[in-house]
DNA sequence: CTCGGCTAGCTAATAGCAGTAGCTTATTGG
DNA sequence: CCAATAAGCTACTGCTATTAGCTAGCCGAG
């Protein structure tokens, strides 16, 4: 029989592929397999499990989204900035939408890697804040609120919780220059 | 054997308190069943089987939260309705959880009873718009905007997404005034 | 070049889940 | 009181994850 050369990489970027092609939900160590052209118990050589697999495409894919998001605010700032950021966002979680879900599932506190990257994703979105003088607590919340608005509509769109017919992508541009308004008088 | 004496509503009710203590995903027949005392299999007496269940937690769950947002906003206008709103929405999510998180899938197209009950939801939030003058597309815009704030926060509450120890309840409430703010000037 | 160890991938087996078929018996209406 | 209905059961299939243990391909040491 030959070898089919897997490796870790290799099965985390099939795996991922799946998610995004089928859906997060549809995510499963049998379909990987199949598409590996492998039998199921031959992926535990390189995976610990479905957990370990959902926690590494959540790895992998924060730090693509952050890495995108950094580019896409590199040299800006304020509102341009602002909708740099939003936009890398949308399209990354519409890009890879499986990907995008799997980020959702908090790491556990013991994966210091995806922490910090998670924090590197925090501080691009502070730097941004920055730029209209929001800091501390006031840029907390706003952070919160912005990361809120982009992952509510990512995801309503996603459930199909949108019934009008309607472009959702230009509600989703005033929403986020509804919101650029507003950090004018974000501070307290 | 005696018989266990289970209805229809018997068996929703007991699925949506497991899955508001467990959560959603937790959501199980053999759980169910469990919880009722009875062997899996009878369930399919009274439920069409797992998808039915949680269409009818979601129904079940639409219904409620679509009642306590229309009380909470009967007789307020602008500020104080939306206010009222926000936290009739954050107050439901938290107190049923897994019926909320079955909410988000998207009823299918057969199911008129729910797209009847989600219309008159989106009712309640056109009716608060209209107090501040925004109808017709801005309403859509707004209410889409609305939607993702209130799911936002609550989704990524419940997924661990807030990984700062600061009062999230306190960054919910800024970022309803602060799409207050916005809905003066909305309207293109 | 060859042989021995490592390990990738396999088969087999367990356990938990959803769902179906068909039986038994409690319940209830005539 | 009896018969039809249907509630709940056991038994089974099929899919999933996971573990155990085997086999054979590959690679490095000599």
């Amino acid at each position: 029989m030959p070898r089919a050369g897997l490796t870790p990489s290799l099965v985390v970027a099939q795996a991922r592929e799946l998610a995004d092609e089928a859906g997060f939900s549809q995510l499963t160590l049998a379909a990987v397999a199949q598409r590996l052209g492998v039998a199921l118990p031959s992926l535990y050589k390189h995976v610990r499990g479905v957990e370990d697999l959902q926690r590494q495409i959540a790895a992998q894919a924060l730090r693509e989204l952050t890495d995108a998001v950094t580019r896409a605010t590199a040299g800006k700032s304020r509102t341009t900035a602002l909708r740099a950021l939003a936009d890398a966002y949308w399209e990354y979680a519409h890009a890879h939408p499986g990907s995008y879900a799997a980020t959702l599932r908090a790491p556990s506190s013991d994966d210091t890697e995806t922490a910090l990257v998670a924090t590197r994703l925090l501080d691009v979105v502070f730097a941004v804040l920055e730029g209209y003088g929001i800091t501390g607590e006031d840029a907390v919340d706003a952070t919160r609120t912005l990361r809120a608005l982009l992952h509510g509509f990512v995801a309503l769109e996603a459930a199909g919780g949108f019934g009008m017919p309607n472009d959702v992508r230009q509600s989703f541009d005033r929403a986020v220059d509804a919101f650029d308004l507003s950090l004018s008088g974000w501070r307290r």
